[in-house]
DNA sequence: TCGACCGCGGACAACGTTGTCATGGTGGCG
DNA sequence: CGCCACCATGACAACGTTGTCCGCGGTCGA
C-alpha cells in the first residue's frame, strides 16, 4: 500500500489558502488578497501565489467564505413533486435560467407528492441556507415553514397554493381553461361533455371541476353526475371512465380530460375505437399533434410559471415586504382538431 | 419606517445557538448538545432548551457545522445538458433517488451543451465542496477537473466519455443498438436503409454511425454516401434530408433516425405522406405507442445509467482506488409496428 | 530634515458550529 | 470523613475564509 501512494500520490485534504500561503513563502491574507483579486499585491508577489495555487490544485471554500461574510450562498431550492415529469423538469430549467442570471444555483429535490419529504427536502434545503425556496406543494400544511418565512427566507408556492401560510403563489387559471373548454365544445354542438379529472382533494383538480361546472352552467347545459369522474387514473381506471360516460342511453359526445396523464390514458383507450368523441386535454404535451386526429389542449406557460415565482422571489430578496402577492397565469385553448370533431 | 417594524417584527438574522442559549441561560455548548442528541443534558434543560429553540425559530447552520467537523456536504453536483429535456430529468431523477438512499442531496445545473457553461458548474460545484460530481460533457476538454480528481472528488461521466482525462463513465451500446436496427430492417427485406444522425462530432452520434456502418457491412449491404445525412437537424433540415434520401431513382425503403429529435421531426415530415418508409428511432420516448404506426425504437434505460454512475461514485467515495471503469449499458430494439413495414 | 503618504504585507478576530478538556457538584462506599 | 466516580455543564480552540487594523520601508513635497 506504500507502494500505491507512492506511485500515485492521492492526497485527501485538499489544500487551504494556509498550504497555498506556505508554499509561497507568504502570509495566509495575502493569498486571500490574490484570489480575490484585491488591490495591493505586488505582481510578482501575486504571480508566485497563483502558480502555487495551481501547483495544489486549490479552490477555495465558498462555504466559508460565506459563513465569514455573513453573506448568502447564493442558492435557491426548489421542491418538486418529481423532476422526470415534464412539468417539474420545464419549471426547474426555467428556474435555473432566472437564477443563473444572477449568479446563483439551484438546489432541487423531489416530493413524490409526499407531505413528508416536501418538508423534510424543505428544511434541509433552510439548514444549508438557502436564499429562498420555492415549493410546488405536495401537503397541506406548512406551518413548519412560517418560522422560515419570518426569519427572513423568502417562499413562493406554485402550481397549487401553501396549506396554512399566506405566501406569494403562482398558479394557472385552471377553472378559467376547462370553461373555455366547455364553451368551445359547445360552440361544436356538443351537449353531452364528459369531464374525466383527478382526485377532488388535489386542488387543481378541485379548481378545473369547478370551471367545468361554470362552464356548463353558463352554456346552459344541465348537470349529470353521470358524465363527471374524479379520482386516481391509471390506465384501466381511465378506460373505464371513458367506456362509462361514452355508453350508456345517452353517451357523451365530448370528453373533457383534467390533466396530460389523463389525457394520454384516454387516447389509448380510443386508440382502437371506431366512433371517437371530441376531446380536449388539460396542459400540452409533446406530440400532441402527431397522434390522429392532433390533440386539442388547454396550454399554459410552465417556463413562464418558473420565472413568474423568481420575479417574486428576488422582489422579496430586494426587499419588497409588501402584502403577499397571487400570480395566476393564462391558460389558452390550442385548436388541433380532436376538440373540433363535430357532435356526431 | 419604524412603525412598519413595530408591526411586524421581521428579523434580518436568523438566530444562532448563541441567541439559543442566551435565551436558555445555558452555555452553547449545551444546545448543541441538545441539537445533536447527544448525552449528558438533564432532561429539564434540555426541554427549556428546545422551547427556545423553537421560540426563535432556530435551524442549525449546515454549512458552519460541516467547516468545523471538516465533514462532506452530502451533496453531489450534477452537470446537465438541459434539464427540461426527458433524458436529462429522468438521469437527474434517478441520481436523486439514489442520492437519497444514503441521505445526500443533488445540485443541478444546464450546461446546454456548451463547454464554457460545463466549466463553470463543475468548477463552482466543486467549489461548493461537493463530494462527487456527475458530468454529461458538453466539451471535449476535461483536464481542468484533474486537479479535483486528485484531490479527492470523483468525478463520473456519463452518457460520453470524458475528453483528456481516464475516468469512470457510464454509456450506452450506441454502435450495437444500430447495428442491430440494420440487421432487424435487413430481415424485414429492407436494402435500402438510411441514417440521418447528429453531428458526427458528437460521440454519440459517432458512435450510432459507426454501428450502422458495420451493421451494413455485415448484412452484405454496400456503402451508399447517399443514404447517410449527418448534422444539425431542425424540423424542415429532416424533412429535406428525408426527401433527399427517399427521393431519387433508388430511394430508401427504411430510415435510421440517430436520435428521439430527429425521429420525431421524421414523424412530422412523415406526417402527410402517403407511402412510408420503415422506420427505427434512436432513444425511445413517450407516446411512441400512440403515433400511426407505432414508433419501433432502440431503447435504452435512462434511470439505470443514472443509478450504475452512482454506484461508481459511491464505490470511489467508499474508498475503490482501482483504475477507472467504463460501464456499456445494453440498447434493445422495441418493435412496434413501424421498423417492421414490409419492404413496398 | 521632517512629516505625510503610499505600497505591500501580516496579525488577529470573527462567522456558527463541534470536539476536547476542565470544573463543580453529588452520591456511594470504605 | 476522605476518596473516587459520575453527571451536568461550560470554556476554549479550531474548521477556512475575510474584514479591520497595524507596521514597515520608501518617496515626495515643503
Amino acid at each position: 500500500m506504500t507502494t500505491l501512494s507512492a506511485v500515485e500520490p492521492r492526497r485527501v485534504r485538499r489544500a487551504t489558502m494556509g498550504d497555498v500561503a506556505r508554499l509561497a513563502g507568504v502570509s495566509i491574507k495575502t493569498v486571500s488578497r490574490v484570489v480575490n483579486d484585491e488591490p495591493g499585491v505586488h505582481p510578482a508577489t501575486a504571480a508566485r501565489v497563483v502558480a502555487c495555487i495551481e501547483q495544489l490544485g486549490f479552490r477555495r471554500h465558498l462555504g466559508a467564505r460565506d459563513l465569514r461574510r455573513g453573506s448568502s450562498s447564493k442558492t435557491i431550492g426548489l421542491v418538486l413533486e418529481d423532476v422526470a415529469n415534464p412539468f417539474s423538469s420545464v419549471l426547474t430549467r426555467a428556474v435555473e435560467e432566472a437564477a443563473r442570471a444572477r449568479g446563483w444555483h439551484v438546489l432541487t429535490g423531489s416530493s413524490d407528492a409526499q407531505p413528508s419529504r416536501e418538508r423534510e427536502l424543505a428544511v434541509e434545503f433552510c439548514a444549508r441556507r438557502v436564499d429562498g425556496l420555492l415549493v410546488v406543494p405536495a401537503g397541506g400544511q406548512h406551518g413548519y415553514l412560517a418560522a422560515e418565512m419570518r426569519t427572513g427566507t423568502p417562499v413562493v408556492f406554485l402550481d397549487r397554493p401553501a396549506g396554512d401560510v399566506v405566501a406569494d403563489t403562482v398558479l394557472v387559471d385552471n377553472a378559467g381553461g376547462t370553461a373555455a373548454a366547455v364553451r368551445h365544445l359547445h360552440a361544436h354542438g356538443h351537449r353531452r361533455i364528459a369531464f374525466l379529472g383527478d382526485a377532488p382533494q388535489i386542488f387543481t383538480a378541485a379548481e378545473r371541476l369547478r370551471g367545468f361546472r361554470e362552464g356548463c352552467a353558463r352554456a346552459g347545459l344541465g348537470w349529470d353526475d353521470e358524465l363527471v369522474v374524479m379520482g386516481p387514473h391509471d390506465a384501466p381506471g381511465a378506460a373505464r371512465a371513458l367506456a362509462r360516460v361514452c355508453g350508456g342511453e345517452r353517451p357523451a359526445t365530448a370528453v373533457i380530460a383534467g390533466n396530460n396523464r389523463i389525457t394520454v390514458h384516454v387516447l389509448r383507450a380510443l386508440a382502437g375505437a371506431a366512433a371517437r368523441p371530441a376531446l380536449v386535454g388539460f396542459d400540452d404535451f409533446e406530440l400532441a399533434d402527431l397522434v390522429d386526429p392532433p390533440v386539442t389542449v388547454l396550454a399554459h406557460d410552465t417556463a413562464a410559471m418558473g420565472r413568474a415565482a423568481m420575479e417574486l422571489l428576488f422582489a422579496r430578496l430586494d426587499g419588497d415586504s409588501g402584502p403577499p402577492r397571487r400570480v395566476v397565469l393564462p391558460v389558452r385553448l390550442v385548436p388541433r382538431g380532436s376538440g373540433e370533431l363535430p357532435c356526431r
